[in-house]
DNA sequence: CTCCTTGTTGCGAATGATTCTCATAAGCGC
DNA sequence: GCGCTTATGAGAATCATTCGCAACAAGGAG
């Protein structure tokens, strides 16, 4: 359901989920927020982060550790990631490729509404030169 | 670590894993062992499916839910999958485009040891109808 | 076949993320 | 400002998963 009302607390953590660095796991963002001095309950957040989720805002993926992690969103457009394992930063794909080969893989197995996620790890430049 | 020694455990954790239908969790294969009167503990239920998860006998992913799931594998190569979201059946694909896909990007944007996750969800034949 | 050494098991406790409960504190329309 | 609701926050509750450790058993040695 989405909220009714504005709080501050939600605005705090749309404003800080747009801050951060690529994907941010709800604890980790809270962590921040404490950081800077806000007083944001960890509940509200991950109730923020599902709203904004749910509008759009932001975009959600399963850690391979189990985590959520989010993003906000630049387009509401469908696309993909490519994030660095190492230190988070992030790249929007678009991915036509896929999404084409999603489709016709799918319906050659009569299979209908069709759905993907798509996602690429890997190491950033620097982080690679790091090695 | 790989296991050194075979135990009745693990066999029947890869038996019932290889019968179930689609992807499973843990907990779910557990209770699968119980019920068929197998007294295997589920701490060893998970470190079972771990080890086969190590050596390419089975394929693990994240459920929307925040579980991980499971499945065994018949091909020890690099697939990917093609899951019904209503009754679990899977396709196992074989994706060369989207390899391929995943390498140039990476490279493109510099990022080294690209690795992937690639599933497609929708409606299977039988599932697609009965809507 | 029996003994011994170690890798395994299985339990329950510990951990971590997420969700829920519910009393309290705000929004918002009037 | 008033009151009616909805959102918040602190901690308890839930779940999946992992750990710790004593009891156990698989396999090789004798």
């Amino acid at each position: 359901m989405q909220p009714k009302r504005n709080t501050w607390q939600r605005e705090a953590v749309r404003v800080e989920l747009v801050d951060a660095p690529g994907f941010v796991s709800a604890q980790e963002l809270h962590r921040r927020l404490k950081d800077g001095g806000s007083t944001v309950g960890l509940a509200t957040v991950y109730r923020a982060l599902a709203h904004l989720a749910e509008v759009g805002d932001a975009d959600s993926l399963q850690s391979p550790e189990g985590e959520t992690l989010f993003r906000s969103c630049e387009t509401t457009a469908h696309h993909h990631h490519l994030v660095c394992r190492k230190c988070g930063e992030t790249r929007e794909l678009a991915a036509t490729v896929v999404e084409e080969w999603a489709n016709r893989v799918g319906s050659k197995h009569g299979f209908t509404e069709i759905g993907h996620v798509v996602d690429l790890f890997g190491l950033c430049p620097s982080c690679s030169a790091a090695e």
